[in-house]
DNA sequence: CTTGACTCCGTACTTAGGTACGGATTTATA
DNA sequence: TATAAATCCGTACCTAAGTACGGAGTCAAG
């Protein structure tokens, strides 16, 4: 028929499209993430804008976002005055959440590069330098230029 | 009795101490990432050491390692001449995990702005802004005034 | 009309990182 | 000494986000 002009497609062709598997549309759809589709004995069909959604889908977890956030992210979809203030929420605890990674990973950074200097003392040759205690000492323990401990 | 010096302490006060509980200290155990400790009459004896190990897991895995990331760093925990070329290079690949990770999350921070911002569209009454559209539309679906573009 | 690809369904399995259960000891307290 | 609390062990269960299985029905091409 001219059923092209809806570009109407079977669960493998979205899932190709979309870059997931079968099983994941079929998951998505029990999780309530996709609507239950149309079908045509049997098959489910599907537009683009399923497709759409699934793109949505996984953008949004690429942004670390769970499920459940991607799908209370579909249900505020369209932001108006009303919803506004909740979209604002949600994305601010996710900037926070993120933000607070990022300096904790700086921290851990600056850690692993004062340990990795301080151990690679080309001159002890029989100091046992443990990152535990590195760790617990702010990294003086094995301090090579005035011997050890803080 | 007189044991007090060595701080010896049950499974229980371990787990207390360490902030986690009890099964996951065996769980730790059963997965290597404490040694088997001694025991007295049966019952496991931990002294200060396990305490800091575990304290130095939980806070690997604040900073988004997993639990075999905690286990690699633990296992180079002690360098000395020979150890060390292992070290540097754990370390640094460490090192290079992590500035991925910050670079990750700082992408991520940047698309989660533009989301925010696109959508923060004040003077925006009557738009019906689809955070769909606006992920396609590369965030220009409700551009106002200062409005991000790709 | 047959063959192969695709889809259907429910269920089970996977990995990470634990958490809970339940019956048997042991230890500490009153 | 009696009793409550803690510990022992193996095993089962949990969430998240899928992935795999297996036997059936269906569709499209030759």
């Amino acid at each position: 028929m001219e059923q092209d002009l809806q570009e109407q497609m079977t669960i493998g062709v979205l899932a190709k499209e979309a870059g997931v598997g079968v099983e994941t549309v079929r998951f998505y759809q029990r999780k309530g993430l996709l609507k239950t589709p149309e079908r045509t004995s049997g098959f489910r069909k599907y537009t683009q804008t399923d497709l759409r959604q699934i793109k949505f889908i996984k953008r949004v977890q690429e942004l670390g976002f769970t499920l459940n956030d991607a799908q209370s992210l579909l249900e505020i979809a369209f932001c108006s005055p009303k919803t506004q203030p909740l979209l604002e929420q949600v994305c601010n605890e996710k900037i926070e959440q993120i933000e607070k990674k990022i300096a904790d990973l700086n921290g851990m950074l600056d850690e692993l590069r004062q340990f990795y200097q301080s151990c690679a003392c080309e001159s002890s040759n029989n100091i046992q330098c443990s990152l535990l205690e590195c760790f617990e000492n702010e990294w003086e323990c094995c301090d090579n230029s005035n011997g050890r401990k803080k």
